[in-house]
DNA sequence: TAATACATACATACATGAGTGTATGTAAAT
DNA sequence: ATTTACATACACTCATGTATGTATGTATTA
């Protein structure tokens, strides 16, 4: 008993987007059928397979709509000549431990991602693009934290490369722990103690 | 097409074990079925099925081979009244790393758990015993942090929770990138130099 | 401006395969 | 002779993909 407009039928397909955020967040990917979801959202497969040619295409579907963090963090603009690269720096990663904070959804596809499914055959592609997304991110810290030594406001023999890639573990590892437990710590606060903490030391060695 | 005493018996049993660590680490938990591990290791489901209750039963005898790194980090030893807690601390961490970077089965198990599993239904106890021993680790630190305050290792106004969460997610964030990437860095010696800048970025403060 | 034709947005029905659990068979060890 | 340590065989479920049905929107024609 239901023909829709193409405004409506772009609902249904941003309903089953969103059911799918729920239910791949509390059964995991692999274990949720199609079913399970058209159920949830109070359709049938028929839907989804219309709008989706597949589980796998609807999981993609489902991660477009949200920047992950990492990816955000390389599509920031490069440092300006004139600024202080650490400032920008911890300007920028403050920024994209907000976005975080702030937006459920990215935390709740962040949580997906990283503890309700299994990166391995169709899932390697986006493992993949993580993957890039990771050393994009790092090569982009690296970047920033060599311009800092330049401009003498790091120690000239600190490895900027190393440094860089501690500054990551560090962002990924609160954001881990945070999508895991989100009562275990206020994220912003905790991000922005440890953060400067960390730039702190490498701006005082010894 | 042989009968086995109880040693090869033992023997066929840590060959599935080692081969469901081979597939799961190449397909991923769910995508693993039990007859994939039983051609896998050149026999059937019917040896799986003897040795084994189902494949969550399977998964956990997998698990109980190997201590994790955050359980270890708690099962050792409590801090001496006479050694200074900052290098004590420093000292433990690093060992924590050096357990995981030098044996291949850790690692492989804790790629498992972090990348290869969906942490949701049968696998909840392993995720609610997972967030039990960060729970437990960064208590650990934060005792060990209270302790160098009080010896004045640490300013005075140092906020020992956060700082033990701030290193816990260090330390997770270069496990986890770690495993996923094992060529992007040397984890030694980036771990002793992340651990090393935390805790002097904490020891001098601005 | 109706009447008609076609496309859209789903629901329903069906065929298939794959994985599981269990039951049974069997040869060697005890 | 019985138990052990598996292999083999079977029955069942369940998820997928596709094919088909159908009511409604939309464009076309007269």
């Amino acid at each position: 008993m239901v023909r829709k407009t193409k405004e409506e039928a772009q609902e249904t397909r941003n309903l089953i987007l969103d059911t799918a955020e729920a239910v791949f967040s509390e059964k995991g990917v692999s274990r949720t059928t199609l079913n399970d979801i058209a159920k949830a959202a109070d359709l049938t497969r028929g839907a989804i397979y219309w709008h989706f040619k597949n589980k796998a295409d609807l999981f993609d579907a489902m991660l477009q709509r949200v920047i992950l963090p990492m990816d955000e963090f390389i599509a920031t603009p490069d440092l300006h000549p004139e600024q202080q690269p650490l400032a920008y720096l911890r300007t920028r990663s403050m920024h994209v431990v907000r976005t975080l904070a702030e937006d459920p959804r990215t935390q709740r596809v962040f949580d997906i991602v990283m503890h309700k499914a299994e990166m391995v055959d169709d899932m390697l592609p986006i493992r993949d693009r993580h993957l890039e997304a990771i050393q994009g991110c790092i090569q982009t810290i690296e970047t920033d934290f060599q311009a800092a030594i330049d401009k003498g406001e790091l120690p000239a023999n600190t490895n900027a490369r190393r440094a860089a890639i501690g500054l990551h573990a560090l962002i990924d590892g609160l954001f881990a722990n945070f999508v895991l437990s989100p009562n275990l710590f206020n994220l912003m606060e905790q991000a922005e103690f440890t953060i400067d903490n960390y730039l702190n030391g490498l701006a005082n060695r010894k």
